[in-house]
RNA sequence: GGCCAGUUGGUGAAGUGGCUUAACACACCGCCCUUUCACGGCGGCAUUCAUGGAUUCGAAUUCCAUACUGGUCACCA
């Protein structure tokens, strides 16, 4: 029996040869050095920091060469798939605002012109590919089962040598193929294999993009092709769908690093020009419990998920920031040398991308989100806490909109300057720190934070002697803070903070002090922005009320 | 265990043989500015680049060994 008997036994219903997937998904027609480069998950649950790490850096690829960038579900092993799968990952693209160009959009629906771009749905391509292999003699059907692979398994153990199918543990490697027909006639369970013409004993060679040249010992297992299911394993996958969808770059975490050697080889065989390689250092964490670097987690650690940081209120625009300062070592610098240009105007350098995984930090992220928020213009600040919280925080939601002009004056406060203030990090935050704007939310037991001056009655009379004689809605800046300086004369407090310094025995007290009682009175907290601009914000009414609360204590 | 990669301060890192008595950023700590906070300014924070050896007039930078960390050796991706 020949080959190609037998590779018709076993796939009869294939007509189409590798030729003619040649003319179905031809080159794409883009100008010269264009990178087509491509997200391939699996759908096992929500995309996770490293990934999104990797999928920026393919966005921007194409972005940078006009070239394409698609969408690519890895769902080859359907009891890893969850329920919803595609969704949360095409959900999560949108959340990133990471556009695709090509790929899947959702379980049945998909634009380009290089589908089906879920794998599940491709499995007659891959069959194809199986048996033009099996024709050529460089596949063959495997009968062992997982019993006997363990089996040999633990005798290559034992025997110290080396783990693997290969050479004479390859079992079905040499069966004649009349009795692979046979026992295929038979209803013997069996799978494809590479029959791998590599010896250990020869070195290849590849460049990555990140690490440069490395060599390996030439890859000698009969990989497996095809599963008993029917589908392909992801070598197999990988060299057919990244060749069919003209894919010049692959970019993927340093754990594919160990298989290079089986999909160089891969390549070859089937015809295959290799793509290049980018094999990314993993973001890593420490593991509260051991103490030990590992692997961020999606199963472990919250700030893995994209969730999160919709949930805190983390622009997605810090987040991209941050990773890029992760993907590219000299990307924080030029951040800081031009803070208001897009990532887009940032040429990415695979040389210039670490090779070692480094550690993932929340704090590093967290600052960046800060010095981001601080440079939105209130306006822009007002909508996203709207939309924040509308999702997250009903009472400040209704707070928000209620007091739409007063909320946008709000956080107009030292902002939009060029130093702006840096409260808010996150969207999540800001009711902590602007609650006592709201006269709603200034209720209960309130907890005064009075300093330096916390003899009630003192208080009390600083403040009446202040609305009184000293206070006028109507001042600016300069003349408010005059009139401070009068009611702390009166008073019997040093105008200047310096005058106090030098003769503090002159003085109850200084000026600083008794801004500080208006403050307090005011809004409760020792820290707040700028006290004049709150005031200002209040109006005379609103003064007077939060003022006669301390008053008739 | 085999194979592969990585190793510069608490963190991300610059650095490709002399300009490095090791940039920059985050964090942290002082001081200053200031009616609070924030901002900002100034200063501190690795005598040393995992360790040992070699090459060299000269090494974080080249070479070799060792150690450690991570990855991988599935009909998972």
């Amino acid at each position: 029996m020949t080959d190609k008997e037998l590779a018709e036994l076993i796939f009869p219903n294939i007509t189409k040869t590798p030729e003619d997937y040649e003319k179905i998904y031809p080159e794409r027609k883009l100008e010269s050095g264009a990178a087509v480069s491509r997200f391939a998950p699996s759908p096992t649950g929500f995309v996770h920091m490293g990934s999104l790490l990797t999928t920026v850096i393919e966005r921007k690829i194409p972005d940078e060469t006009n070239g394409v960038f698609y969408l690519r579900i890895e769902d080859t092993d359907q009891k890893r798939s969850v329920e919803n799968g595609i969704k949360g990952i095409v959900d999560d693209l949108k959340n990133f605002e990471i556009k695709i160009d090509e790929g899947a959009l959702g379980e049945d629906e998909e634009i380009g012109d290089y589908g089906p771009y879920i794998q599940s749905k491709r499995k007659e391509i891959y069959e194809c590919y199986a048996k033009d292999l099996i024709s050529k003699g460089l596949a063959y059907p495997c009968f062992c089962t997982p019993e006997e692979l363990d089996e040999t398994r633990n005798l290559q153990e034992l025997n110290k040598e080396r783990i693997g199918y290969y050479g004479s543990f390859a079992k079905c490697r040499n069966l004649s193929n009349e009795e692979r027909a046979e026992r295929i006639k038979n209803g013997e369970p069996y799978i494809i294999r590479l029959k791998s013409p590599g010896n250990y004993e020869n070195k290849v060679m590849f460049n990555d993009l990140v690490r440069g040249k490395i060599v390996f010992p030439e890859n000698d297992l009969d990989v497996v092709l095809i599963k008993s299911d029917g589908l392909p394993i992801y070598h197999f996958a990988h060299a057919i769908d990244d060749h069919l969808m003209r894919t010049t770059h692959v970019l993927r975490g340093e754990e594919w690093l160990s298989s290079v050697p089986v999909h160089i080889q891969l390549f070859k065989i089937l015809g295959f020009e290799l793509p290049q390689y980018a094999h990314l250092g993993l973001v890593m964490k420490i593991d509260e419990e051991t103490g030990a670097k590992r692997k961020l987690s999606k199963r472990k650690d919250k700030e893995a998920a994209v969730s999160f940081y919709h949930e805190q209120g983390i622009p997605v625009e810090a987040v991209k920031l941050y990773l890029m300062t992760i993907g590219n070592s000299n990307f924080e610098e030029w951040l800081n040398q031009n803070p208001d240009a897009s990532i887009n105007d940032f040429k990415f350098n695979f040389k210039k991308m670490s090779a070692s995984g480094s550690l993932f930090d929340l704090e590093k992220l967290i600052n960046i989100s800060r010095n981001y928020i601080s440079r939105l213009k209130a306006q822009e600040v007002y909508e996203r806490a709207l939309k924040h919280s509308k999702e997250f925080d009903t009472e400040f939601y209704e707070l928000l909109t209620k007091y739409k002009d007063y909320c946008v004056n709000m956080f107009n406060i030292e902002r939009e300057q060029k130093k702006p203030r840096k409260d808010y990090a996150m969207f999540s935050e800001i009711k902590g720190y602007t609650w006592y704007m709201f006269d709603e939310l200034f209720t209960g037991d309130i907890n005064y934070e009075f300093q330096s001056i916390n003899d009630l009655e003192e208080i009390k009379n600083i403040l009446k002697v202040y609305l009184e004689k000293y206070y006028n809605e109507e001042d600016d800046e300069q003349t408010w803070f005059e009139r401070l300086k009068d009611l702390s004369e009166e008073l019997g407090y040093a105008r200047e903070v310096k005058e106090y310094k030098e003769n503090p025995d002159n003085y109850k007290g200084h000026v600083g002090d008794i801004s500080m009682v208006l403050r307090v009175a005011l809004s409760s907290k020792s820290m707040t922005p700028n006290l004049y601009q709150i005031m200002k914000l209040f109006g005379r009414e609103r003064l007077t009320n939060r003022f006669n609360l301390v008053i008739n204590k």
